[in-house]
RNA sequence: CGCGGGGUGGAGCAGUCCGGUAGCUCGUCAGGCUCAUAACCUGAAGGUCGUUGGUUCAAAUCCAACCCCCGCAACCA
């Protein structure tokens, strides 16, 4: 590409609040934030890519207390099944951060410093009617007659007056840059969040309240020991932590600020005016880009426990496969709205595109070489140009042509997070190919044009080599084997190498011989169901 | 008058910001091929783009009103 950009990329997804196990939500927005970091790693691009726990707060610390230990064994036990799951999916973080880690601690009381040296926080009483059980304040409009006198919070639950010692933040202080920042293109994504907070801004911001007295589960409060600071001001920092802040180190130097944090609709207001907020006051740079990814329903259902229908992303895989997951997820969603799943869709798809129609394209072709070329691999001369008028090119050229096509478009997709379209486009080249064996017919080629058919099957097989690297960041483990299946080195299968115009030749000169061809996207099929209505 | 998302051929979706022959996958029907993972290829049927009104030479797309569905307590992206 002619504007090959190599400059460093950082990617972050939220820190998962462990105080239940990981489902499918968690599982979609780390493979989404996967899948970019390989995709910006094939781009050429030197890319950091961290996820983790955020494990404090009261809700874990009351976990903990009723199952009778101490909160750091319970976050210890639970941070564990969201690491399993990122191994599960194939998602290669470069940084798993634990909130509870002393260098977190370190970054977050670094972070509180600079903010109250910017004279950004103070200290004052907060006052209102307070439910233990939301772990809300309310305003005194909001609540409800309960019987009697009794007064009860929106959502039904007991109020009391209560006057808690606070630190506030000077978030109000702020409104003007944030709607700046708000306004400017591409800081959030998509389209429809931005006019949320851009309204949530305009409606007036209020000064934050950043510390807990009535708990000990957090980060210490620097100078004000009976304080923890509010669980955000702590997990959003994060993003430092992990580059190594507050030390000037290399990694910070090279990936701060943050190219893009990826997270769900629910915490965009955490993410576009709290954290920017923070990061103006302690002077540090802001994020260049805040993506809202939508939500996951199960049939068009919100899973919830009470519905009964949460799904183990760990049962997923299981049943059809990692990388026909990760393929399912981008395919099907349109990044940035809800989505809806159900494993017929995830059989359907996975069956009609990656075992059908590219799993079979694959297979096909190498199955030919095999058969026919005795698995060797051999120069060849393109079909001249038609002599239909106006063309300029042959059917082999042509169909190069249509399968770099379809990968630039995906290149170009993913650039925008535009992964459903970009696989379309991928696809629009599979097919293409299927077509294009169809009309060449190389079996009936092998007696009537022996020639014909070596120059079929060599443009098939370099068509093949192509869309499998482009497909990498999406199915990196079939995709790999099928690579690895054609010979082609280690070092050559980054979108760099499908520039490269030698590389088939230099596999020739290698002495490369195809063996039997195994398939690497297999046919799935519905799981046992169990207990369905 | 709380906030937000959505209503497009049988199913699931894209397209809506920047109006201009309504697109994709699955399913259905008909035909072709036999190299391949009972896979592949071609063609066809099927939509007054929720309703009504407006702007315009032209509206799925812009404006107004209305109808319907789904989230917004907890676990939770």
């Amino acid at each position: 590409m002619s504007d090959l950009d190599t400059s460093p990329f950082y990617i972050t997804t939220a820190i998962s609040y462990p105080n239940g196990r990981p489902h499918i939500g968690h599982a979609y927005e780390a493979i989404a934030a996967d899948v970019i970091a390989r995709f910006q790693r094939l781009q050429g691009r030197e890319v950091r890519f961290q996820t983790g726990t955020d494990e404090h707060g009261l809700k874990m610390a009351r976990k903990a207390e009723e199952q009778g230990r101490t909160a750091r064994d319970l976050a210890d036990e639970m941070s564990g099944y969201f690491q399993e799951m990122c191994d599960a999916l194939n998602v290669k973080y470069d940084r798993f951060i634990r909130t509870v880690e002393e260098d977190h601690h370190r970054a977050s009381q670094a972070i509180w410093k600079a903010m109250e040296a910017k004279g950004d926080l103070y200290l004052d009483r907060y006052e209102g009617w307070y439910s233990v059980r939301d772990e809300a304040y309310y305003d005194e409009s909001e609540l409800v007659a309960g019987e009697g006198e009794e007064k009860l919070s929106p959502q039904g639950t007991p109020v009391e007056w209560t006057v808690e010692e606070s630190w506030f933040f000077r978030l109000s202080k702020y409104q003007d840059q944030l709607l700046e920042l708000l306004r400017t293109p591409g800081f959030l994504e998509p389209a429809s969040r931005r006019n949320e907070m851009i309204a949530f801004v305009e409606g007036g911001l209020r000064d934050l309240s950043v510390s807990r007295t009535s708990f000990d589960w957090g980060v210490k409060v620097p100078g004000s020991d009976t304080h923890v600071m509010y669980v955000w001001v702590d997990a959003l920092t994060n993003y430092l932590t992990g580059l190594g802040y507050p030390d000037e180190t290399e990694d910070y130097a090279k990936f701060w600020p943050a190219d893009l944090h990826l997270i769900g609709k629910d915490i965009v207001r955490f993410h576009t005016i709290y954290w920017p907020a923070f990061l103006m006051s302690a002077d540090l740079p802001l994020p260049k880009h805040v993506f809202g990814h939508g939500f996951l329903l199960n049939r068009g259902q919100k899973e919830s426990k009470s519905l009964g229908n949460v799904t183990d992303p760990l049962e997923l895989t299981d049943n059809f496969g990692v990388d026909a997951l990760r393929y399912f997820l981008l395919r099907e969603v349109a990044f940035g709205q809800d989505g809806s799943y159900s494993p017929e869709a995830i059989v359907t798809r996975a069956n009609a595109e990656l075992a059908n129609s590219f799993g079979n394209l694959a297979q096909r072709t190498l199955s030919m070489i095999f058969k026919n070329m005795d698995g060797d691999l051999s120069p060849y001369v393109d079909e001249a140009a038609s002599g239909v008028e106006g063309t300029t090119i042959g059917v082999d050229s042509g169909l190069m042509l249509s399968v770099f096509a379809g990968v630039q478009s995906l290149r170009e997709q993913f650039e925008d997070l535009n992964f459903s379209v970009g696989l379309e486009r991928w696809m629009a080249a599979v097919f293409a190919c299927n077509q294009y064996v169809d009309e060449q017919a190389p079996w009936a080629l092998r007696k009537e044009d022996p020639d014909r058919m070596v120059a079929v099957l060599m443009t098939l097989f370099r068509a093949v080599r192509t869309l499998a690297i482009a497909l990498r960041p999406v199915c990196p483990t079939a995709t790999d084997s099928l690579l690895d299946q054609m010979g082609i080195p280690d070092g050559e299968r980054d979108y760099a190498a499908i520039e490269d115009h030698e590389w088939f030749q230099r596999l020739i000169d290698s002495g490369f011989k195809l063996e039997k061809p195994q398939g690497v996207f297999p046919r799935l099929e519905m799981p046992e169901r169990e207990g369905v209505e």
